[in-house]
DNA sequence: GCTTGACCTGAAGCGTACTCCAGCCCGTAG
DNA sequence: CTACGGGCTGGAGTACGCTTCAGGTCAAGC
């Protein structure tokens, strides 16, 4: 497939896709008249270039997977550590951001009954 | 306390805290011959910025609740719908990273039997 | 054959969030 | 009274992750 299907697959833009190219993300396809021609298959590493991503990893580091992903079997040991680590660093963030929505649940609360005692305050006023 | 003592107990960087004065995030502090002197209450603020921060909300969002803010009591529903809609962005948040733990486990699973593989097939050849 | 829309390259530009720097001032300890 | 540690300003620089652009090529339909 061309860049452009690949773009509407994958939903990343045409010069998204050229620049993780340039800077190793993703194989050179095979060209044909100048003109990259996909593999299927690159859907499913973009996706999961796209599930790294999500999880807060640099494209630096992204690199360096796929970097040893092209190294072939015996750096399957490295890149599990890899995915492990980010693991741990997902699970950190999943902590971090659930304080963060029990600290913003606590903050709306307060708002509530702040408008709550506004609005009975100028009922009153209203009613004098 | 002056602006090292604050950025200490905060732990942002002083050229940060200057930063955050600049574009409006923290309210210019009084001076003594002008050196920056912060009311204790800043740390309160700033700490509830960064968590702010940490829900991944932007400091173009974050000086606009500031702004609200500063303008008082008038503007407490506003605030309270910024929040609300900022919690509902941390949990979408959680559940994204939620489904990539589980990818990254599934991944790592995955490797762990390919390495388990190769380690047999070394033997066998070992053993040859 | 020609038009049109998709694709190409290398380089420059952009938004976000800082971070650093030069050159200056202030105040307190020795 | 002077040295020095901390603070000040305005402006430039940086890192990251794209995005845009100029100026050209390619190919599929009419």
């Amino acid at each position: 497939m061309k860049i452009g299907k690949l773009s509407e697959l994958t939903g990343l833009s045409i010069d998204t896709l050229r620049y993780y190219e340039r800077i190793g993300l993703i194989d050179p396809p095979f060209r044909q008249g100048g003109q990259r021609l996909y593999d299927p298959d690159a859907v499913r590493w973009i996706d999961f270039l796209k599930a790294l991503k999500a999880t807060g990893m640099s494209l630096e580091d992204m690199k360096r997977y796929a970097l040893m992903r092209a190294k072939g079997n015996a750096t399957a040991a490295n890149r599990r550590v890899m995915l492990e680590n980010q693991h741990a660093v997902v699970l950190k963030r999943i902590e971090e951001l659930t304080a963060c929505a029990a600290l913003l649940d606590y903050k709306i609360a307060n708002y509530h009954e702040i408008e709550a005692s506004h609005e009975l305050a100028d009922r009153k006023k209203r009613a004098r």
